[in-house]
DNA sequence: ATTAGCACTATTCATTAATGAGTGCTAATA
DNA sequence: TATTAGCACTCATTAATGAATAGTGCTAAT
C-alpha cells in the first residue's frame, strides 16, 4: 500500500495540524488550513483510506482523526534532510562554546540545560564511554599514609578521579617510576585494551621477575578497575509535566519509572553512536515499553578521532520533528566542537 | 494568645489526621479518631477558637479544615525532640557506607537518591563548599605543550581538575618543584585565604626575586582561581508530581521554575550549615515565593572537622513531619560518617 | 462547661437534555 | 470517474437540575 501524491500531503498536513495544536483534526478543518482547494467529503474520503493503511486513528466515532507512530515515521522520513536551524537557537548556543577549560562534565551539563530550555522537553546526555576512549595519562599520587589518588586522563579530556587503599605505605619517587612506566606501556590504549593488557603483563615473561614492575603492574590494575558506569544528565524533566500529552497519571508514572531505571535511556543512546547524524525513536518503536508513549531524538557528539557520547530529547510522539530534530543536530554538533578544542586528539 | 492544653491537643489531631489523609478534617471524624471523649460541638467550638487564633482555615462554609502554616509551625516545635527512626529506613541506608574510595560526588549522589526513595519527595544535596574547605594537596600536570592539568584535593577528600593554558612548555621537572612549594606554603589552608595568600606573595619580598617561584606563583593563582560555583544534585523531582498537593497548574509550574533557579533552594541549604541540627522552612516562611507550598527540611553533613554542604528534602507543607525530620536527620548522620572516613581530617 | 438538636450552606454526584463537531453513506454533479 | 452536497447518525462535552452528604453555627437544655 503506497499513497498517491494528494494523499501524503492531506496526511503530512493532518500531522502538522497535530502536533500544532494537539486536538484531533477534522475534515472540515483540514479543508480550509490545506494549500489547495479539496472539499470535506473528499477530505472525508482519503482519510479514511488513510485510516485503513494504518495511519490515522479516531478516538472515538465522531471525533477528527489523530496521526499513528506509523504517520509520524512517515513524516519525518519524507522530512527534507536538513531544516534549517533556527538563529535564534544559534545564538543561545554560543555560550556552550564559553567553557574553555573546564571539566568536560561541566560542558556536557550546560550543553543539556540548554537543549531543555530550547526544546522545552527532558533531556539525556550521556558522559563519554570510558571502555572505549584511550589513555592520554595516568597520575598515582601519594596523598596519605594508606591511600593513592589516581588520576586518569582520556584522550577526550575527560579526567577521572579515584581513590585506591594500599596496605604499605609507597613513596612518591617509587609512586612516579610506576606512574612513568604506565604512560608508556599504556598512553593511546583504550581502558578496555589496557585492563585485557595489564592481566597479560602479569604472565608475560618480561616483567615477572622485576620487583618495580611487579607492583606498578599491581598497582596499576587497581587503578583501573575504575569501572564506573555510563553516567547520564537529565535535564528539564519537568517540562514533560507541563505538556498536555503527558496528563494523565498513568503516562507520567511511566516516565517517572524510565527516568528512574535509566538502563533503557541509556541504551538508545548507545545505540545512537553507532551511527552518524540524528536518530529517532517514535513511541512504539521503541523496545522499553515505558517508553511507548515517547519519541527519543538522539545525535551523537565526537571529538575529532572518536565518537565519545550522545545527546538527545525525551519528549510526546507529537512534537515538532523539525524542529527539535534541527535543535538537536544543531546542539550536538556545538557540543562536538566545543570538546573538540579541549581533546588531546 | 496562647491555646490550653486541650486546644493543642485537638489542633495536633487535626494535623496528623490531615497530614495522613490530605482531607479537611470535620468535627465528627476528629471527635472519634481523638483519645478522649468529646462530642463533635464542643470540637466545632475548639476549631472555631483555633480559626479565629489562625492555626486553622476552611475552604468554604460547609467543609472541614485544615492547617495553616502557622499550625504546623507550631505542630513541629511541640514534636518530642527525637522522633525514633524507622528500622527499615536504617536497613536502606545502610549502602551509603559501601562507597569507599569512590568520588564524594558519587556519595552525595547516592545519597540523595536513598533519600528521595525514601521519603518520596524531591530531595537535594549541595556538594562542599570550595571556599571553606582547605587543601590537602595540588597538583600540577603537563598534559600537553601548552596545557597543565590541575588537581586540587582538599581535606573532606575533594577532588577538582581544570585545565589551565599557558604560553610557554614548562617541564615536568619543573612542575614538581611549583607544585611541592605550593603543597608546603598552602597545605590545609582553605581555598579563600589561599587566593588572599597568593595575592600577598607576590608582593612579599621574600619571593620577589625569585624566579622559579615568582612562575610559581603565577600557575598557582590561576590554578587557584577555580571559582566553582556551589553545586547541588537533584533528585526525585518527578515524585512531587505524584503528590496531590500539586496536582493544580500553578503550583506546579512554580516548582519547576524553582528547581529551574536552584539559588532559593541553595541559598537555604548553605543557610542549614550554620547551626548543628535539622533546619524546617514550612510554607510561607520561605522567602522565595515559588516556595510558598513547599516545606523544606534540612540537615548539614560534616566530616571529622568541618561543616561541608548539606541535603534535605522538598515536600508539601502538610507531609510527615516526624517521619521526614528523623529521616532526614538520620541520612545526613550516616552521610556525614562515610564522608569522614574518607576525609583527611 | 458541655452537649443535643436543628437550620443552614456548599460540595459532590448522578441524571438528563441540548449542543456541536465530526463521520459515513448516498445521490447528484462536473 | 472523481468530486461534492446533503443528510442521518454518533458520541463527547456542557450545562442544568436535584438528591445526598458532610459539615458548620447557633440556641437551648443539661
Amino acid at each position: 500500500m503506497n499513497l498517491n501524491e494528494r494523499s501524503m500531503i492531506v496526511l503530512q498536513s493532518i500531522i502538522e495540524n497535530y502536533i500544532k495544536n494537539s486536538e484531533p483534526v477534522g475534515s472540515r478543518t483540514l479543508s480550509k488550513s490545506i494549500g489547495f482547494k479539496l472539499s470535506p467529503a473528499t477530505i472525508r474520503n482519503i482519510m479514511s483510506d488513510l485510516a485503513e493503511s494504518g495511519y490515522l486513528i479516531q478516538t472515538h466515532t465522531s471525533a477528527g482523526r489523530v496521526p499513528t507512530d506509523k504517520a509520524y515515521r512517515f513524516y519525518v522520513d519524507s522530512l527534507s534532510k536538513k531544516p534549517p536551524v533556527p538563529e535564534q537557537i544559534k545564538q543561545k548556543l554560543s555560550p556552550v562554546s564559553n567553557v574553555q577549560g573546564t571539566p568536560v562534565e561541566y560542558i556536557l551539563s550546560e550543553a543539556v540545560h540548554l537543549l531543555a530550555e530550547l526544546t522545552k522537553f527532558a533531556c539525556v546526555v550521556s558522559t563519554p564511554k570510558q571502555s572505549v576512549s584511550r589513555l592520554q595519562r595516568i597520575e598515582l599520587i601519594n596523598i596519605s599514609e594508606d591511600r593513592i589518588l589516581v588520576i586518569l586522563v582520556t584522550k577526550a579530556g575527560v579526567v577521572r578521579d579515584k581513590i585506591i587503599f594500599v596496605k604499605e605505605n609507597h613513596s612518591q619517587e617509587f609512586l612516579s617510576s610506576v606512574t612513568s612506566f604506565l604512560n608508556e606501556e599504556f598512553k593511546n590504549h583504550s581502558m578496555q585494551e589496557i585492563r585485557e593488557g595489564i592481566h597479560q603483563s602479569i604472565v608475560s615473561d618480561r616483567h615477572r621477575y622485576h620487583d618495580l614492575l611487579a607492583h606498578a603492574v599491581r598497582l596499576g590494575k587497581k587503578a583501573f578497575e575504575l569501572n564506573q558506569p555510563g553516567e547520564m544528565f537529565i535535564e528539564g524533566q519537568m517540562n514533560l509535566l507541563l505538556d498536555s500529552h503527558f496528563h494523565e497519571q498513568s503516562s507520567v508514572k511511566s516516565l517517572i519509572d524510565a527516568f528512574e531505571q535509566k538502563t533503557a535511556i541509556m541504551k538508545i543512546l548507545d545505540e545512537s553512536m553507532k551511527n552518524k547524524g540524528v536518530h529517532i525513536h517514535i513511541g512504539i518503536e521503541n523496545d522499553y515499553e515505558h517508553l511507548h508513549k515517547c519519541s527519543l531524538i538522539t545525535a551523537s557528539y565526537r571529538n575529532k578521532q572518536n565518537v565519545l557520547g550522545s545527546i538527545g530529547v525525551v519528549g510526546p510522539t507529537s512534537m515538532d520533528y523539525k524542529r527539535i530534530i534541527s535543535t538537536v543536530e544543531y546542539t550536538a554538533k556545538m557540543l562536538s566542537k566545543t570538546i573538540s578544542e579541549q581533546s588531546y586528539d
